[in-house]
DNA sequence: CCTACCGATCGGTAGG
DNA sequence: CCTACCGATCGGTAGG
């Protein structure tokens, strides 16, 4: 049976205990997922505050206590939705060893990840930095650590190409927190029917961002090297 | 005589005809003005579903219908304090001519003077790039269009860098979105208590701005000349 | 008779 | 999991 006392946002669902996943479980979480799914896009679309709960469930052809049953109560949608974009955030950045390989390379592919991520889960992220003011204030302070660590992982990064002479910066934070804005503010203007292919817009932000840190007089010069770029053509999309 | 049927959200406050304002248009106009502070900071805090009009109210110690005395109804409020940030926005952006002087200059003057406005107005723009949705769609195509003509000087100057030898850029529609991204995102993470003074951080993302774009064989190198940057010493401010 | 408001309450809708 | 509701609170406006 289901639903065995549901804690806060378990992603997951309810395991019941150390069991593989039994058809109503899945069943369970198939339903859960959707419920996020269209959750996320009508808060996207809509905001958190303005997103009604029977809206949620109309577009699922659902009532409302449908949803109540899956979830403890609207914010606990939103913790689930935020605890995701998390997630996909720490794996990009858990996904680099920043003490090994050459600075400019480890930055340029970590900026071309963080675009992809951005691009490709762009209402995950746009929800996640507009609705930070419903986040209780406990959750708040896990999410502003895990942006320090990220921060200064890139950071790591930077003063690593310092150190060895690729890169020459005034304030290694100050660095940071303007490629993190280059990268970030692809969700405010990214459109899957725009000029350029996701490939495309990954690979010319972390140029930039690249460029915009890397010391002008190595030989390597300000273009990222190209063994840091993906060998993927001039894929340019319809329109 | 105030109230002479005020239109939407007029900024200004009424004025009779062409007289010079008189001490009760005056004080309407006041009046208007502390509740647009109010309204800027809580919308900003709590976001626009978020605050009510009797929150308002008791910030500033009068009742709500004072607030309806002076303006139309909630959304006239988000109304005119989106078309003030929209209007210092288009401040900047006039306040340079993208044809004459060097690319160079150009750029890092318009980026410094963009991060200066960013920071000074975040709980403006803050408020415009949150609660766009909240804004009927006739303003959001004005507000679009506002848009594509600050990245369109933007452009302009890459595109007469790019003709004269001083920039070297692949896509320039991207190293524009790059670049407004870099300058806007200060938003997210300025604090006036934090450890650099809003000259500094200015100067310095206008610096990365212009060594992302710059071309690295010019003598001048990645670094924005000497000429373009304010000669105000590393003033750093406390904590 | 107007102005500049206030106390009270409306219709409608939110989360639960 | 639905039908049928609640306690509360919202934006906006009536009369005076």
């Amino acid at each position: 049976m289901p639903k065995p006392k549901k804690k806060s946002g378990r992603t997951p669902g309810p395991r019941g205990r150390g069991d593989r996943a039994g058809i109503r479980t899945r069943l369970f979480d198939f339903k859960r997922e959707q419920i996020l799914e269209v959750a996320e896009r009508l808060f996207y679309e809509r905001g958190f505050r303005s997103t009604t709960l029977d809206a949620i469930a109309a577009e699922l052809s659902v009532t409302k206590p449908f949803i109540y049953y899956h979830f403890r109560n609207k914010q606990d949608i939103l913790h689930v939705l935020v605890q995701r974009t998390m997630q996909r955030n720490a794996e990009v950045f858990g996904g680099i060893n920043v003490e090994q390989g050459r600075p400019t390379e480890l930055l340029h592919e970590l900026c071309r990840r963080i675009v992809f991520l951005v691009i490709n889960s762009r209402t995950s992220i746009a929800m996640f930095w507009r609705e930070q003011k419903e986040v209780p204030e406990q959750e708040k302070l896990v999410m502003h650590a895990a942006k320090q660590r990220h921060d200064g992982q890139l950071q790591r990064i930077i003063e690593r190409g310092i150190a060895s002479g690729e890169f020459a910066v005034d304030d290694p934070k100050l660095a940071v927190l303007s490629i993190q804005g280059m990268i970030n503010w692809a969700y405010t203007w990214y459109r899957p029917d725009g000029r350029l292919s996701p490939e495309l817009i990954a690979d010319g932000v972390a140029d930039l961002a690249v460029r915009a840190v890397v010391a002008v007089s190595r030989a390597a010069g300000a273009r990222a090297p190209e063994s840091a770029r993906p060998s993927a053509p001039a894929r340019i999309q319809a329109a």
